[in-house]
DNA sequence: CTTGACCTTGGAGCCAAGTCAAAGGTTATA
DNA sequence: TATAACCTTTGACTTGGCTCCAAGGTCAAG
């Protein structure tokens, strides 16, 4: 199959396949005479592995990690794999935390605001702001977990 | 009081508030005869605010908005503030939603796998991602809620 | 007077994960 | 045969929030 129809089987794009292919997370069996990447059923299942390890929350290059693993098994064990998917669940809680907080704050400030068409001059929003005594800044910001910016909103 | 004690007394480096004058959101009353960045006590003020916002959650473009309704407060209304906030509110919801999601799946994830030093050839982890029955895509990726990268753990 | 810490500027680089554009070759359909 | 819809490549651009660099000027202490 060719790179149109793998995106439309994966639902990812085809711009994205080309562009995990460079990151070196998707390939393809040969080309067609005409140059034409040319996708089997094993390509495809490599990339809804993919797609699989994206949805958790994996960066590629964890995803990088998991398909070498993917390809030797024996030479692998159950920890290595955990232990990927445990600090990447590390990584999803601390950013938790800090977005629960956030929330928590912004609950707060909108609770104490009217909301209303009157002059913001006495706005508790803005007053809260000025003399910040909101939450602080958490310890250590936490790692990057990662965002699917658009991810299959491919318009035309 | 120039950039270093400015980033001193607000716990930003030199460098952002720097960065943060070229996006408008911090300025200063005059420059000394040498051509240095002169802060007064209305500058500091102006970038706790911004300090303060940030720590909530709201991006650099929602600060610039907040300080331009700051500076005049009676040509604005709470309900302006208060809509800038909600929004905010909104986009940290969905994201807490998707890494709920993510959470859950990874901690399914990690329940599976013995996560011992046996080979990955029958991981469940491993197997999960092949055959994704995992919660798919979440509808619509959320918004941008904005990671403050490193900030503050300027090193020398 | 020297040393070292500070300050100035503009612009480049970083991260992740795409997204798009240009300029052209190929193939399927009418 | 024309035309549209595909495919190819390289490489630049996007977003947000910094972070760093070079190359130089200023200033206070010893």
């Amino acid at each position: 199959m060719r790179i149109s129809e793998l995106a439309r089987r994966t639902g990812l794009s085809a711009h994205t396949l080309r562009f995990y292919e460079k990151q070196g997370l998707v390939s393809h069996r040969s080309r067609s005479e005409s140059g034409y990447r040319d996708y089997d059923e094993t390509d495809l299942r490599r990339v809804e592995f993919v797609r699989a390890a994206r949805n958790v929350g994996f960066s590629l290059e964890d995803i990088a990690t998991l398909l070498s693993i993917r390809v030797d098994k024996n030479s692998h064990s159950c920890e290595e794999v955990a232990g990927i998917t445990r600090r990447k669940l590390a990584e999803v809680e601390a950013r938790l935390r800090e977005l629960r907080s956030m929330k928590k704050t912004l609950g707060i400030l909108l609770d104490s605001c009217c909301g209303g068409p009157e002059s913001a001059v006495h706005c508790s929003i803005m007053e809260a702001l000025e003399h910040g005594q909101l939450s602080g800044p958490m310890s250590e910001p936490a790692g990057p977990v990662h965002r699917r910016a658009n991810a299959s909103v491919r318009q035309a």
